[in-house]
DNA sequence: TTGTACGCGTTATCAA
DNA sequence: TTGATAACGCGTACAA
């Protein structure tokens, strides 16, 4: 009591100060504001308008201290890839009139682990984790304490959901695609973290493993190149590929960014589809755009992540058993696949 | 007292947890966590300890509680949107480092001042407000509570700091190219929400006066289309200019995402940069790919971020007074801008 | 150098 | 239907 009427306008309004300026107790307030069971119509009426009267808004900080709290939180770890934020405004929309946020946690500098963490710190309600690196123990771990999706990986866990597409049959679409186009010297251009460990079950090495694997099978012979996650560095590993000798007619790109880095090289190079194919993956709206018209496949991003949402929101609701969920693959054929040279 | 040994495995381990296991007081862990003076090296090494084994980490809420947060917050309007991300990439490798965090609240289906709000009551340490709406008396008034930094309007205050482009400069820059290159019938395509109203100060208004104005002094009318924000809707609207009577020669949309809209259309009716120049702005990286070979005005994303950022920093560090910084947009000549046909 | 005690704003429990 | 009270986990005066 050593200064109830500080000018209360620098300091925003607390609950208490809602109480005082109603004349009820915070406990009242608290109530009105959730919509709790038990309170009377002159009460609401009065506790909202001293809630106006102030501009009182509840800290979520706060709230986040006593245990509960309606934000989700999503990792997100390459801002520019357009496929994730296909899956970020999927969630986001299946989210949209529940009541609960979303912040993302942009997991560019640090390790995507750190931003899982960073996100538990602030008592999220529950965590998408997109892509997580290769520690599935702590991944699990933390999944007791909160609802967990990994996003786009096949890691299974008894503590976690999953949800992801199913990088096998995607990445036979297109080798089969191309092998039934006539082509044999198929290359695959893929992220340099991506092994062919039959162990792995990131996207990018499922791929790797599945490419070649059906190029064996074809009787071909598998060429993998590397290059980062950038365009750049896709377009200057797919020069060396075309500058190289024994030329592939096709490349089998394992996102649609690399892809567009190997258009990029082949229009460098004077050629065109008729030349070299590619393919992508992803479907990112700008592969469809009539001047790249990119080969592809669809994995859904906005379906994984309304999905990963609704699981968590299934969680909240009592779910424990796991719950795993794969898209289809689609492939998309537009004119950056042709049969292949003969000769 | 009532239960010292309960499973504390499944609880997150606490500062207090971490102080009865090295045996000292709560405020002793405190200050060996955030490197406060006044710390034995014993106590340091006990503490350091503890922490490991109980795997420690200091929950951001009860922090933020006490006031302090080393978190940045940033709206985005649109997830999607290259140039945003570029935008915040920035921010976030400026802050890579100096121990500040980045979270990012989608302002896509709420108003992005509901974004800014939530940003607040997360007790974040500053804000990055991109693009804010109308209501800078409400944005003044946050700004007395956190470092603000509004980032693409030109809405100047004594209490936030401002980061935008020249989009009066930018906007002149492609009109005077189109004219320069024999244009007359010039379009301009540009969101639904803009006006040519000298009050206006976001972006899109700003170009869109500019524009109407640079024509005028030139002699020629202006024509004015408007889409949404979607590439979708932009080659709906391309599409009208195209098929209506008088076609113009040369389209200038406000951002690239429209222009990719318009260069979907272009193509579409079987027309080239020959036909119908097109112009857009941002220089998103796929403007740059040889198959699309945009002409649009760079604005530099990136220094936007990171002078951002730097702003909030040295907010926290005492400045008072508002800074306001402006890019110098750069005209990136491309293929898809051409002399007007004759005739 | 270390520890004690309190307060931050909210919600849950329980009593009135 | 309402209100008093006790946490939640952390940081910080202040005392030891």
């Amino acid at each position: 009591m050593t200064d109830g009427s500080r000018p209360a306008s620098l300091r925003a309004a607390t609950l208490a100060d809602v109480a005082r300026e109603a004349g009820v107790s915070p406990a009242a307030v608290s109530k009105v504001i959730r919509g709790a069971y038990g309170v009377s119509d002159g009460m609401r009426e009065r506790v909202g308008a001293a809630i106006e009267r102030l501009d009182y808004r509840p800290r979520t900080a706060a709230r986040a201290m006593r245990g509960t709290t309606t934000t989700f939180g999503i990792t997100v770890p390459q801002l520019g890839n357009e496929f994730l934020t296909t899956v970020v405004r999927g969630a986001v929309a299946a989210l949209d009139g529940t009541g609960f946020d979303v912040i993302l946690a942009p997991s560019e500098f640090a390790s995507s682990m750190h931003a899982v963490e960073s996100l538990l710190d602030r008592q999220v309600a529950g965590i998408v984790a997109i892509a997580p690196p290769s520690d599935p123990e702590r991944l699990d771990r933390l999944a007791r304490h909160v609802p967990l999706v990994q996003l786009g990986g096949h890691q299974y866990s008894e503590r976690f959901d999953t949800v992801a597409g199913d990088d096998r049959a995607g990445a036979r679409l297109v080798v089969d695609h191309l092998l039934g186009l006539g082509h044999r010297r198929i290359a695959h251009l893929t992220r340099a973290y991506a092994a062919e460990d039959e162990q792995r079950v990131d996207p990018h090495s499922l791929r790797l493993v599945t490419y070649a694997a059906a190029m064996r099978t074809a009787g071909a012979e598998p060429q993998v190149t590397q290059s980062e996650a950038s365009e750049e560095s896709a377009h200057a590993a797919a020069l060396r590929l075309l500058d190289g000798a024994d030329r592939p007619t096709a490349i089998f790109a394992a996102n649609d960014t690399l892809a567009l880095g190997v258009l990029r090289a082949v229009a460098e190079r004077g050629l065109t589809a008729a030349d070299v194919s590619v393919a992508g993956y992803d479907d990112i709206d700008i592969a469809r755009h009539p001047l790249l018209d990119l080969t592809t496949v669809d994995q859904r991003g906005d379906e994984m992540g309304r999905t990963a949402a609704t699981m968590l929101l299934e969680r909240l609701d009592g779910r424990t058993e796991p719950r795993r969920f794969c898209t289809d693959p689609r492939l998309r054929v537009r004119g950056t696949t042709r049969p292949a040279p003969v000769g």
